[in-house]
DNA sequence: TTCCTTCTGCAATCTCTTTGCAGGTATTAA
DNA sequence: TTAATACCTGCAAAGAGATTGCAGAAGGAA
């Protein structure tokens, strides 16, 4: 597993629980605490829910995840190197859509030129209806 | 006091508590629950929080307030009329600065025509860093 | 005024997250 | 390989924010 070098790089040590909270981020896509501690418990079953809070913030810290906040409060979680992509978040069905960064990169500059606020779009939730429910 | 006839108009009664917590969001611009309580409760002591919650839920329900999450996880409440702005977000110094929805209008163009999306400004909150703590 | 419904205050409860502590384990150095 | 020492983990308790049930109080129509 790659992660090997990746956690020893970032100094920390190399425990199963911390190795398999971050695989479960990479697999998960978006995932909350709550949703990668089921994912870890699906193999591991002894693994403390206050472990995948501490290694999630852990991990955040050395800058092998980043997390978003979606807006029903909870933060979720996501590996950072897949942070490619805006969240479109749908208010009725609670879907979370992609779409490219490229796609607020005008609306990012303006925000820069104009108030001199530096966008952080990997930190950027979008609410509002998707196409679906829309209909 | 012009709450008088909205109250009623919604078929809500007309309550101290209920018009003191629509005021509190109005002159607050942008507060918490937590925030509208204290601003209630520097007149008017008396009144419960979980009173401040039902009252905003209810005020939300006949679209007199209005909701955003900033990302900290709490909701942030304004009053429905106030929701011309974006809300810039600093992630350092937490303030939170304004912006004419207008800046947003290109962005919500292209989402709505090649996602289908359909961006609810006044729920949108955008992450960044100010031009303050940018320096 | 009277009655009915809604609203409020209070306290308990729930969910989500954090923290303290004691024991366990990955690493480094010998 | 062994020993020493941070660092980690599991467990349980505690915090913070929000919600709920209930009994009594108050708004509003007649």
């Amino acid at each position: 597993m790659a992660d090997q070098h990746e956690l020893r790089e970032k100094g920390l040590r190399l425990t199963p629980q911390r190795e398999l909270v971050l695989q479960a981020v990479r697999d998960l896509g978006h995932a909350t605490p709550e949703e990668v501690a089921e994912k870890v418990r699906a193999t591991h079953p002894g693994i403390n829910l206050s472990t995948v809070y501490r290694n999630l913030e852990t991990l955040e810290n050395v800058g092998l995840v980043l997390h978003t906040h979606l807006g029903h409060g909870g933060a979720t979680y996501h590996a950072a190197e897949e942070l490619t992509h805006l969240h479109l978040v749908c208010s009725i069905c609670g879907d979370i859509g992609d779409a490219p960064i490229d796609t607020a990169a005008n609306f990012v500059n303006t925000l820069s030129d104009d108030y001199g606020f530096k966008t952080d779009v990997t930190h950027f939730a979008i609410y509002g209806t998707c196409q679906k429910c829309s209909k």
